[in-house]
DNA sequence: CCCAACAAGTACGTTTTCGTACTGAAAAAG
DNA sequence: CTTTTTCAGTACGAAAACGTACTTGTTGGG
């Protein structure tokens, strides 16, 4: 089978932007999988042994401290890789990574990643400005998280979660949405009540759908867009 | 003059680190300055003309939205170098970044830096370092801005100001705080106030002198040190 | 030396979010 | 089909932080 063939079914955006050169490197050692959501990706502290390129799904980074407190900084879907520090040399990982919501994807073994980048340029500069933009994605957590009310920083989430799947629909509970968005689960029960007599989603039991995608973007206001669009001025280019 | 003597009075911790190869690279560029309070070094949107490496004093990297929201994702000092997107192959800025203390240092042109990186593995691996240690601050300012009181981000900035300054001294206002902390002016008076009364800081106008650290480190609690830690796992190695 | 500009202290009602916890409903397990 | 577990709805007082704004010191410029 032609290797042109093998990135035929693949809608991960970094996959699909690896020359044919470099793909030599990166697509025979490709290991397809489906994730199931809460499946680990990486572990705090722990060596990094996989790099995972969603096609569907999102998985979500989340910065612990010492006392357990903790925090999503960012989600990566099929726009992005999971494993950042590889990227910047580092193979030991910093946050907490695991599948937020179910989907599939590829994964390519730590060494051979870090070794395809060394031996490419071209790679190197790809995943370099993806790493940016992730980067950039968490600033803007940064700025939600201090400045943004909770129903605003709800919004956020969901666009950014939409953005990353294929349906509308956004299966999970309050209570992981509160864990993400470090408030309280009473509180995101609270904000969707609003969203949802507003008429933005519809919910039911460990699901919510996205019912007015453009009133929930008026709802985050400025929170939301920043990241994406920067996202796609650096993989696109100018 | 010997370029080894040339690096004498440098303290900044990656031009420290450079090898002696890959000075020729860096050293013969960089021309040095003293930087006032309230330099702006980047602009949003704007390309990014050097990198500063600072051997005093401290910028700030705040990042902004459209409707002019904005708050610190992160302070930049000796050990570190501003115009991280630089080091990501980008060179716009992301940020609003400018010196929020007083300092020295030097700067490099932009094209000369990205010319050295491109050039030596050995440096792109050690600036890479330093940017994952910048991201892993930043990841830590959402977690402190999501979690912590106000009272403790306040510690946590004090701290890693005080990391960054030779003297216990720490010249700013309650309104330039408040701008990076994301709250109040007000808000900030009064917990400076209960520094006060517990005999962390003493103050006059402008100015804050850390008096007790430990105290205040207690009270930034767990908020403050994962970054510090990691950033020298990263640097002096395992 | 005086005054405009700036920094800090203080106040107060309001909003937001929290901590906690109880209840009913839905789904999963047995 | 029943029991157990999980999830969502709701409540309520308390804490934290807000917006606003008035006052009082400093300080540096004219």
């Amino acid at each position: 089978m032609l290797e042109a063939h093998a990135r035929a079914g693949i809608r991960n955006r970094l996959l699909q932007k690896i020359s044919l050169e470099d793909w030599d490197l990166i697509g025979p050692h490709l290991e397809a999988l489906t994730l199931k959501e809460r499946q680990v990706i990486e572990v705090p502290g722990k060596p990094i042994t996989h790099a995972y390129f969603l096609d569907i799904g999102v998985a979500s980074v989340v910065a612990v401290d010492a006392e357990d407190h903790r925090i999503e900084v960012g989600v990566i879907g099929y726009e992005g890789v999971t494993g950042v520090p590889l990227i910047m040399g580092d193979a030991r990982a910093q946050h907490s990574t695991y599948m937020q919501i179910g989907g599939s994807g590829h994964r390519i073994p730590q060494d051979v990643f870090c070794g395809a980048l060394a031996q490419s340029e071209s790679l190197r500069a790809l995943f370099l400005k993806s790493a940016q933009g992730f980067m950039i994605q968490t600033a803007h957590t940064a700025l939600a998280n201090g400045r943004a009310k909770l129903e605003q920083r709800l919004a956020r989430w969901l666009l950014m979660a939409h953005d990353r799947t294929t349906s509308d629909a956004v299966p999970l509970t309050h209570e992981f949405l509160a864990v993400m968005l470090g408030v309280r689960r009473a509180g995101v029960t609270v904000a969707i009540h609003g969203f949802e007599r507003r008429g933005l989603v519809t919910t039911r039991r460990g699901q919510l759908t996205i019912v007015n995608r453009a009133g929930i973007e008026q709802v985050a206001g400025s929170f939301y867009g920043t990241p994406e669009a920067e996202l796609k001025r650096l993989l696109d280019g100018k």
